[in-house]
DNA sequence: CATAGTGTATTATTTAAGTAATACAGTAGA
DNA sequence: TCTACTGTATTACTTAAATAATACACTATG
């Protein structure tokens, strides 16, 4: 797995490891008991410390993302749908509590953001499907 | 002008500052040309120092929302509101076409994104003025 | 039982953000 | 010009978060 970090974002290299990790589980693109890469594998591609990168896996164990197994390696866990719809959820809220934020500071109300959410949301799902 | 700051909440005082301040520009409590609170007004009401406030202030002329004014003090700027309020729908909407991809993605719908744009907004509000 | 892979606990270092101390600079009005 | 307000640049301190160093522990396989 090919992973892209930038090391001056000001975005901790241990979250952007997991946002990119996570997304790939929740989407699919690793299926349920797939091994993931190794810390090692890692923290020399990203030429970081690998506590970084076991730092990073260990709070998505905490999701209950995947499995950890000393000696062994990484594997992804099984989603049931609720674990699924969960941190779907989770990560869809983190990432528009952000950009509430910066409509609060350009003095957007809240009916003003859902509408734009939702116009965004449905414009996209037509271009998808057509 | 009374402010609500919380000293333990982890937000940064001089951004707890701003927002209230930001959110009584932009709401129109505070009218064009209108002197506000001057620096060690706020800073002896919050008992913080002079230079908090000042950085708070700092950030708010960036933002176009006021004018410093050494020696004088500090005035509410006028707001090209068409203008403003065209550009800040654009930005978020920006913003928003990522998020909505990702959570498409991940199998939401269009009601639970709305919803969940919906509620972080609620809250984010919630906590900014209390 | 040696080896070459795994992951990790503990500790130390580095870095960045927030806040404060101090001294300074501008303006208005008596 | 003196006074009493304004805001501010520079520097230093404090704290918490992120990262790194080191040494260790587990597992599979020949």
């Amino acid at each position: 797995m090919l992973l892209h970090i930038n090391h001056h974002s000001g975005i901790p290299i241990y979250r952007q490891v997991m946002d990119q990790i996570r997304y790939q589980i929740l989407s699919g693109v690793i299926e349920e008991s797939e091994q993931l890469p190794s810390v090692r594998d890692l923290s020399s591609q990203i030429k970081v410390n690998p506590m970084t990168i076991s730092k990073a896996y260990a709070f998505l164990e905490m999701e209950g993302l995947l499995d950890r197994r000393r000696g062994v390696g990484l594997f992804a866990a099984g989603l049931t749908k609720s674990t699924k719809k969960t941190n779907s959820s989770a990560l869809v809220t983190d990432k528009l509590e952000k950009v509430a934020n910066d409509a609060i500071s350009l003095g957007l109300n809240r009916e003003q953001f859902t509408q734009i959410a939702n116009d965004v949301f449905n414009d996209l799902e037509a271009k998808n499907n057509k």
